[in-house]
DNA sequence: TACAAACTACACTGTACGGTGTAGTATAGC
DNA sequence: GCTATACTACACCGTACAGTGTAGTTTGTA
């Protein structure tokens, strides 16, 4: 989708663009939208203010764009996780864990789920129609696609995919983004701990039944 | 704790006060801090702006007053839902459920635990010292009693206590408020669906071994 | 009724910020 | 060199809002 205004777009440097939507991104998921102002964008990407606004328009339209980038990275970032370790494997514990550490790792990038969530959440009222509801969904279609072939293959017992996918989340991701983080960062022992607990629930939970 | 600045301490009408606190949590957890002004606390309460001063001093200090208030209000809940349903009961998963309900259906209320949560994760930088741990885990100690008991009765298989209150949680509340509610409250049969199913998978991962 | 504390109404200050307008500079293609 | 486009620097406007000062009004109480 093209979110710029149609007043002026620049044609020349996607470069000078590129700049604006990390600096934006950093500032509004860090310091919150309400706290970022444009001049502190523009500082940060190293442009002038003027530039921002004929780039994007308003303040608004800037806040859009990086949504959007940032739903679209973490989409990658979940797809890449999938792809890297729930393929092909031995071990579908190992497998689990080794995904979910990935995920919450790269939670400290320009992916970061968890402050997306919590900017799409506060400024709900001014985005578009639910955007937290096709970033949910999306960010768990993988997920579901892997489940229902473990189902199929015998791997697990899966009678809905869905709501398996979301205990998986919640048991694993969720927990650890929902849990204090001190440091600043995950990545911790007590958030590999409780990534690798989280697992052993859910295949516990949803082992095939052998009866 | 007491949260009024020291240069005025109006004696009288605890009523004004209540009133003030009332309207800034509701300003708060709605529309966030900073898009809450002071004068629009003030009008919501009933009260004039320099009266909202004269009781707490500056902004900062009546969130810090709102989110002291919400906190304990919180708290009292699960606290209450724990008694209503998780002392004496003849169905463990019944109850349980019974008792996420209750939870769930109080959110919308003064006591709206994920709207807290994220006021708390937002403002974090403007509270004193990780408001967050500390409600984190005392709203975990309830449950944990309760589950700790479980175990010795041989109700549950509860190695972990505290981390199995994190999976409960995770698997019902947790999940329910991450969910993204159309229709700004929650309480519909897609909630008690989730809840219902993370109690099972809860049961199905913590049931007694029987081996 | 008299007095003091509680409270309101309101004007006012300072500041931060979104957004615009514009003159001037750099740069690339002709 | 000429010209168009991209960009900066900067002044500027309007507004929203935190916080204060104060004069005057209400209200509880002796």
């Amino acid at each position: 989708m093209d979110t710029t205004i149609n007043k002026t777009i620049r044609k020349g440097s996607a470069d000078k663009r590129g700049k604006i939507m990390a600096a934006a991104r950093d500032l509004f998921l860090s310091e919150g939208f309400d706290r970022s102002s444009v001049d502190a964008v523009a500082a940060k990407a190293g442009v002038s203010k003027r530039t921002v606004y004929d780039y994007y328009g308003d303040k608004q339209n800037l806040l859009l764009a990086v949504v959007e980038e940032t739903s679209s990275a973490v989409l990658v970032m979940i797809e890449q996780g999938i792809s890297d370790h729930l393929r092909d494997f031995e071990d579908l514990e190992q497998s689990l864990i080794l995904f979910c550490e990935q995920i919450v790792a790269s939670a400290n990038g320009s992916s970061d789920y968890m402050a997306l969530i919590r900017l799409v959440m506060v400024e709900a009222a001014n985005l578009p129609d639910s955007f937290l509801e096709r970033l949910d969904n999306a960010k768990e279609e993988g997920i579901i696609r892997r489940f229902t072939e473990f189902g199929q293959t015998g791997l697990l017992d899966v009678p809905d995919p869905q709501m398996a996918a979301k205990h998986f989340a919640a048991l694993t991701f969720l927990l650890a983004f929902n849990q204090p983080r001190k440091t600043g960062t995950w990545g911790d022992e007590q958030t590999k701990r409780m990534i690798t607990e989280g697992v052993r629930v859910f295949l516990r939970a949803y082992a095939p039944r052998t009866g």
